[in-house]
DNA sequence: AATGCAAATGCAAATCATTTGCATTTAATA
DNA sequence: TATTAAATGCAAATGATTTGCATTTGCATT
């Protein structure tokens, strides 16, 4: 049960380190440290210090990705090279992938308006699922409404 | 000293709400609470918590917008119909607004793609100023820093 | 296979931005 | 000016994430 990604590292080999890492590579969207846990406690016992601390030494290593979104969560995901971005209800929270970005032309342009060197960013979409728009369930409270995301 | 934006609300008139509204006037970019304690502290002596209850009741009403940033904290600005993005600098934390917003088009497209409907997005770009391209200062420590903004 | 040592883990406590409960003050209206 | 609900300050709570420290484990070396 030797991982590859991790034999590429200074990292060793753990049982929960590998589980974490064929989570991620199953999973269809960006899980959170907590989503990871519950997963993996199929499986194993593991504390949260350990997720954070296996992600942390992954994300150092751009193993995986480590977004914070707008629920004021970090997101992580295995790094492929297919560059992604996700649209989230707003209601149920379910979660998309768009493989198609929309931003790469025009960060060069970016580039030289600003002479910025764009290392990146981030983008994400909201809007309320098809299964969302014909129930009438209500907003969530409003500490964490956000009135618009720009 | 009554305040227009305040007028069209059911918010009383308070001299820190409305020298809260005025510092997010004059911002060229969105600001943290902190960072509008910071300059309120120059005029009027307040606390967090009204700081924060402030901007919540604002964002509430569609006055201000709310939006987390991948520091990891929420970033306040007065809502224009200007629809705007930011670009921030990796290193220093500079920040500068973009005016175009490449996203409308697309959000159509995801619409009849996806069946969602779509609510708005969340944008921003990272790189490097030209100021910090010059100089060699380090990198910030590994918790903070995202290996990969998507 | 046994040993040594650095890295990994678990637990509890710390952190940090933000929110909340409660007692006090203030704005708006009668 | 008196009334009352909303606004404020303070300290404590929150919740996701990080960290210190003692213990365990992986792995290289005998």
């Amino acid at each position: 049960m030797k991982n590859k990604i991790i034999e590429t590292t200074d990292l060793k080999q753990t049982k929960k380190r590998n589980l974490i890492i064929s989570i991620l590579e199953e999973a269809p969207a960006p899980l959170t440290a907590e989503e990871i846990m519950e997963i993996a406690s199929k499986e194993i016992k593991m504390s949260f210090s350990t997720v954070y601390r296996a992600l942390n030494a992954l994300a150092d290593r751009n193993i995986v990705s480590k977004t914070i979104y707008q629920d004021g969560k970090l997101y992580y995901k295995i790094q492929t090279h297919s560059h992604q971005h996700v649209l989230k209800c707003i209601k149920c929270d379910e979660c998309i992938s768009i493989d198609a970005c929309p931003l790469e032309s025009l960060e060069s342009n970016l580039c030289s308006e600003t002479n910025y060197k764009i290392t990146g960013h981030n983008l994400e979409f909201f809007g309320i699922c098809p299964k969302c728009q014909s129930s009438n369930s209500n907003h969530k409270d409003s500490a964490n409404c956000f009135t618009c995301h720009n």
